[in-house]
DNA sequence: AGCACGCCGACT
DNA sequence: GTCGGCGTGCTC
């Protein structure tokens, strides 16, 4: 038997997490170690005994042999919520390929460097007197550091130990030597700021429907009979999924559980946290990404400490270290934003329900328009459906109108607004009703291009449209590059080069020319840019400073304008010819959602969905607001193409400076990759043989982002394991390849967003 | 974070 | 010479 190593890391919280330091397993206990096990390490020259956590168990030593020092003890007790987050990242690492240290990075609280609010303070507690004759003694001895010290002490009883290090430039070891003589004390004063204050608890119970208390009840019974499981609330817009969440929240915290509530950033709105906080007081927590990170790791420490029982905010908010929970609930749960976008790029779904099973815990998950996959599984008995049908109050659904926009264009208009949306428009301004005009501007973006010979003006570096600004500058979006507006083709020198299309800022000014006196706000990427922007534009148009907004994905989330009747999309194709499998689904969500905001107050609310291609079942469906029509359509078209959720598939991005190492790189893996498969057919006999196909390598969608060339490999497979064994079987030929460092490879698995 | 090592000034 | 403060760098 090969002698076997863990890597430890040492006191979580104050060491980089960067640093892990190995340690011989001893025979003894190589039967009883585990992955996040609290272990008892000698540490340093004095060998002195300290705690560690072991991240992980290897059998290749990566350090000088005769230097690593044997594991001392195991401790057995210490179930703690940190050796369990471990063992998630350790999972993540595993299900989704990213190193250790970037799982456990995203898992685990770091406690910063620039500790904004916890202070170390030093106080003196020597007599004034006996201090003075200290100082003068020091003096005398010419120990200068202890004089300095000891007379910022004298002036100041409490000095602050950043102070004291940092200004006075005063060694720790000089410091212990006071503690020692009983002449100073050291306290540490952690003081945690609550993001939302002054919130008065309002005891109010509100009375579920039938509807409500049946999915209420349903859930309850499975977990009084300690069963856990993961279920999907189907709830139209409007059915009152948020009592819902909060009424399953109130009976977990009265068994003296805590729970997470996930919901994607955008919607993280005032009103939301509010109703949060009249129910449960300061019993509540929330992140979002405008706390700094020592105030997210505050609030971290706060759940640590059982300071508080709810938690609420985006995706990373999962990983809120509770000591006893007992339900996560994933609002919105279709929302891409879920699925982390950098390494480790997990899917906030997937990882709670595993986080779930790990801690005995329940997953709720809800939205108006599931997810394919969530529905899916949902299908096959995998998670737990729940329907809400009934509107709470009882609305009507929108009236919805679809134009066909080859049509308009035959009969000669050629404006962006079709004469339905331009006379209804005209109708709600009269009644001083409020609009809503929707643009989905992805993969479309005002770009300029020669009319003579089709060359489209690309940024050099990212080889995507540049988009045109009001400026007279033609800008990058994803690196920033900026060049001037040009006036002859610089491939043909044709003088007919020009816009196409628009985006926001394009039909903004097109509909203030059509209604002058209509008062217009436009929401986009350039409005929100400044921190509250977002906030400000909404509180606006809430407040009827405007007619119409004209705005991006970003509009039509979250958020309840009741004096909203109209809503205008603009172009519902433009979402649903990207090259991404998930362009239905998407086109879907996104009309259902636009749709559900108009007529959300007394009067019943028109819908204008103006397309070109009319017929499409994403489109289709979402006109008559049918869910479970479009998803039929949908998982047909998936399990015919082998696509999530019939399927698996990882994406395996390579990425380098020079075409050719990314090219070459891209080679090498890909017939590795159908080495690995053939490996399996043999070993599997033709019986039971899954399929696994591989696409690729092509150039990315964005074949150059920041100067660097991306090649994709596409890989297909019924099994997520077997998909698991390749990128495992990959990552073991990467380390051994030269050229490893001028190469990047990432695996990113049931991708959102096609790259 | 904490410990030891080694430099350097001060006192014997 | 030697004692001891003070800063630096390393810990598998």
């Amino acid at each position: 038997m090969q002698a076997k190593y863990a890597n430890v890391i040492i006191d979580i919280v104050h060491s980089d997490l960067d640093k892990t330091f190995q340690y011989k397993i001893p025979e003894y206990l190589l039967e009883k170690i585990q992955l996040g096990m609290e272990v008892v390490v000698p540490f340093g020259k004095s060998n002195r005994l300290i705690k560690g956590y072991v991240i992980m168990i290897t059998d290749k030593p990566e350090f000088e042999i005769t230097k690593i020092k044997e594991i001392y003890e195991i401790n057995y007790n210490s179930l703690l919520i940190e050796s369990k987050q471990i063992q998630l990242a350790g999972w993540i690492k595993e299900n989704y390929g990213s190193t250790m240290i970037q799982s456990l990075k995203t898992v685990i609280p770091i406690k910063q460097k620039v500790k904004s609010k916890e202070k170390k303070i030093v106080i003196l507690i020597l007599q004034e007197e006996l201090a003075k004759e200290k100082l003068e003694l020091f003096k005398n001895k010419h120990y200068t550091a202890k004089a300095r010290l000891l007379e910022a002490l004298l002036k100041d009883t409490t000095v602050s130990y950043e102070v004291i290090v940092k200004k006075l430039k005063i060694a720790q070891s000089v410091i212990k030597s006071f503690e020692q003589e009983n002449m100073i004390r050291i306290e540490t004063e952690s003081f945690y700021r609550n993001p939302v204050k002054k919130i008065v608890k309002q005891e109010k119970s509100v009375a579920l429907n039938t509807d409500q208390s049946g999915v209420v009840e349903g859930i309850w019974k499975d977990y009084t009979k300690g069963i856990r499981n993961t279920y999907l609330i189907h709830g139209v817009t409007g059915s009152g999924k948020t009592e819902v969440y909060m009424e399953l929240i109130q009976r977990v915290i009265q068994e003296g559980k805590q729970a997470i509530v996930l919901i994607p950033e955008i919607s993280l709105t005032f009103q939301t946290v509010t109703r949060f906080y009249q129910r449960f007081g300061d019993r509540v927590s929330i992140m979002n990404s405008r706390l700094s990170a020592g105030e997210k790791y505050d609030q971290m420490m706060r759940a640590r400490n059982n300071d508080i029982d709810i938690m609420i905010g985006p995706r990373s908010a999962l990983f809120t270290p509770f000591q006893n929970l007992g339900l996560i609930i994933i609002d919105e749960e279709h929302e891409s934003s879920y699925k982390s976008e950098s390494m480790p790029r997990y899917h906030a779904r997937e990882t709670a329900i595993q986080w779930a099973k790990m801690l005995h815990a329940s997953v709720v998950l809800g939205s108006a328009t599931p997810s394919i996959d969530s529905y899916y599984r949902a299908n096959t008995g995998e998670y737990v459906l729940y329907q809400l049908s009934s509107r709470v109050q009882k609305r009507e659904l929108s009236k919805v109108y679809t134009i066909d926009l080859r049509e308009e264009l035959r009969e000669g208009n050629r404006s962006i607004l079709s004469m339905k949306l331009q006379e209804l428009i005209e109708e709600k301004l009269q009644k001083q009703q409020q609009i809503m005009l929707f643009i989905n501007r992805r993969g479309f973006a005002g770009f300029i291009s020669c009319r003579s010979c089709g060359h489209v003006m690309k940024c050099p570096h990212c080889d995507v449209s540049l988009t045109v600004h009001n400026n007279g500058q033609l800008v990058c979006h994803y690196c920033g590059y900026q060049e001037k507006e040009v006036s002859k083709c610089p491939n043909c020198g044709s003088p007919y080069i020009g816009g196409f299309k628009a985006g926001t800022q394009k039909i903004e000014s097109i509909v203030k020319s059509r209604y002058p006196n209509a008062r217009i706000l436009r929401m986009d990427m350039d409005t929100t840019k400044t921190k509250e922007g977002h906030e400000r534009i909404l509180k606006a148009f809430a407040n009827h400073e405007a007619d119409i907004l004209i705005g991006t994905q970003m509009i039509v989330k979250g958020h309840d304008f009741p004096n909203v009747t109209l809503v205008g999309i603009l172009a519902a194709d433009l979402s649903l010819h990207t090259a991404d499998y998930r362009a239905s689904e998407k086109t879907f969500q996104l009309l259902t959602q636009a749709a559900g905001r108009a007529g959300r107050g007394e009067e019943k609310g028109e819908v204008v969905i103006q397309t070109y291609t009319p017929d499409h079942y994403s489109i289709v469906a979402a006109a008559k607001q049918d869910y479970k029509d479009f998803y039929q359509q949908e998982i047909l078209f998936r399990s015919l193409m082998s696509y999530p959720p019939a399927a698996n598939m990882m994406v395996i991005m390579i990425t380098s400076l020079k075409y050719e190492m990314a090219q070459n790189c891209a080679d090498i893996l890909k017939t590795e990759i159908e080495q690995i498969i053939q490996e399996k057919k043999e070993k599997e006999q033709s019986g039971n043989m899954q399929i696994i196909q591989v696409i690729g390598p092509a150039d990315a969608v964005i074949a150059k982002v920041n100067d660097r060339y991306q090649k994709v490999i596409y890989i297909k497979a019924e099994q997520y394991d077997e998909l698991i064994h390749i990128k495992d079987r990959l990552e073991n030929i990467v380390e051994l390849q030269e050229q490893k460092k001028s190469v990047n490879i990432q695996f990113d698995f049931n991708p959102m967003n096609f790259m």
